[in-house]
RNA sequence: UCCUCAGUAGCUCAGUGGUAGAGCGGUCGACUGUUAAUCGAUUGGUCGUAGGUUCGAAUCCUACCUGGGGAGCCA
């Protein structure tokens, strides 16, 4: 007889329909003639209860080794079951402790716990429920990412993780290296000498895929990435991370309009497919995480996101019913704050935010044609979500060679380094678009979970690799 | 990195200058249908670390460490 996950029995099982289950324990109730166990496979929130007869074989020595956290395998038949809370429990005719769990010991209560405290078991933590549902979200996000993108033909691309150009022009890289630290060798001038680097030159981590995606694009099309992005920014909050995945779709013929249309179909799929796919998880963080979980994805699947460009949002904050601790001003960066009001206070919504000034965004987002001097913008869009903040970041992206150029030399930027990415408005350029989503941030956002730390399995930020 | 709050039992916390506490958990016992089971008993501490003030410090002061929240940077 194969053994069944639990979230099939749960969906389909029938009385007397005979079953073997493997999967940990999560609480046990035990009387003196009969036990119930919960066991927990991580197939879906809920456990199959398992009632545990007095008359089996050893049941006092086996009733013994069990306690909360414990692996056991259980074969029996479901019944239907005459207490409230489940349709069918499983009555065993066969049960063993595969591993036993000290319970003097075994961190896990069956109590609520902090996340703070979770955190620092963290090879333990994807027993909780919250640390379940998340995870089954954020799988059911991927597949739906993935999902999206094919059905629109794009092509998933995978772009370098080590690379030697730092793709904004901004941001801290992580360095790669196989010197060994303490013996760095040095030139005559007494600098590091790279060239007898693994790669004859600096290199580092990855901190975007975009230029290398905007290559594929102008091959194939429609392309995006899905990998692993790595920050050494000491950034110390419940939204940032040093490694985390971001997705990165790129589209050649694509101005911002189509770009700004992409963002919010891909959102509305993703919330669709999770309301969908997991929708137990999802009625539980309403309940115990954020009660305005299920409103946000109805709202975000039926509502139209709304769309404002940069100066209109200004003036908006500028006439704003509150006061806010940074400046408001044509020409500064939005705050946080602001941002926040947008999201929250004004629209509460999903808001885009479009047309930067080209002052405060990075050099290769397309300049705006036919506006004074003093007032440049791009053609650079953010999503701004309530409570999560940025978690969209894209543009159309500069095509035309001589514009991109100038644009290099006034960010400072060595233009030899970029030859290539010339190249590609040199041979056949296009007007093309794409942007950056948080992967994290969307689990985030979907979930309500407040720190980021909460939605990957195993975090990595300043001064924390454990695990 | 900055601002701010916090660190007391395995967990969540109370105690704000005078004998170290509660709930939960664990352990033992009771219970034939529980599901955060219930009931009784019991166990449990270098009060983050190091200095200092004081007759006396969990409590006041200083530094450091760790964590939360906010900010900057961003996705």
């Amino acid at each position: 007889m194969a053994h069944s996950r639990i979230k099939h029995i749960l969906q389909a099982g029938q009385p007397d329909d005979p079953v073997t289950i493997q999967g940990w324990v999560r609480t046990q109730r035990q009387a003196k003639r009969f036990s119930f166990v919960e066991v927990n496979d991580g197939s879906s929130m809920a456990g199959l209860q398992v009632v545990v007869d007095g008359t089996l074989p050893d049941y006092e020595a086996k009733i013994k080794r069990l306690s909360t956290g414990a692996s056991v395998e259980v074969s029996g038949t479901l019944v239907e079951s005459p207490g409230k809370g489940q349709r069918v429990e499983l009555k065993a005719s066969d049960f063993q402790v595969v591993g036993e769990s000290d319970a003097e010991t075994y961190p896990l209560q069956k109590k609520r716990h902090s996340f703070e405290f979770l955190r620092t078991i963290g090879h333990l933590r994807a027993r909780t429920n919250t640390l379940g549902a998340v995870m089954r979200v954020r799988h059911a996000c991927a597949m739906a990412i993935h999902q999206f993108f094919q059905s629109r033909d794009f092509l998933w691309i995978h772009t370098p993780i080590l690379t030697a150009s730092d793709a904004e022009g901004a941001g801290e890289m992580f360095t790669v290296t196989r010197f060994g630290l303490d013996q760095l060798p040095l030139d005559p001038a007494g600098k590091v000498d790279y060239g007898q680097d693994f790669f004859g030159k600096p290199a580092y981590l990855t901190v975007s895929g975009q230029l290398e995606a905007e290559i594929m694009a102008l091959a194939f099309t429609n392309v995006y990435t899905f990998g692993p992005t790595f920050r050494a920014e000491n950034s110390n909050t419940s939204r940032h991370l040093a490694e985390f995945w971001m997705v990165e779709p790129e589209m050649a013929f694509c101005n911002l309009e189509g770009n700004m249309d992409l963002a919010e179909a891909f959102l509305k799929f993703v919330f669709g497919q999770v309301m969908e796919q997991c929708a137990d998880d999802i009625v539980f963080f309403n309940q115990r995480i954020d009660s305005s979980v299920l409103a946000t994805a109805t709202n975000i699947i039926d509502s139209e996101f709304e769309r404002l460009s940069y100066t209109d949002a200004i003036a908006l904050l500028e006439k704003a019913d509150r006061s806010f601790d940074f400046p408001v001003s044509w020409g500064l960066d939005l705050q946080s704050e602001h941002e926040r009001y947008l999201a929250e206070d004004y629209f509460k919504k999903p808001v885009i935010v479009t047309d930067y000034p080209a002052e405060i965004k990075a050099f290769y987002m397309r300049q705006n044609d036919g506006e004074p001097d003093d007032r440049k913008t791009v053609a650079a869009m953010d999503v701004l979500a309530p409570k999560v903040g940025e978690i969209i970041g894209g543009s159309q992206r500069e095509e035309r060679l001589d514009v991109l150029e100038a644009r290099i030399e006034a960010a400072g930027l060595p233009k030899e380094d970029y030859w290539w990415y010339l190249d590609l408005r040199r041979y056949g350029t296009v007007p093309h678009a794409g942007f950056g989503l948080g992967f994290e941030r969307l689990v985030q956002f979907i979930t309500g979970m407040t720190n980021i730390r909460d939605v990957i399995p195993f975090p990595r930020t300043p001064d924390n690799v454990e695990f």
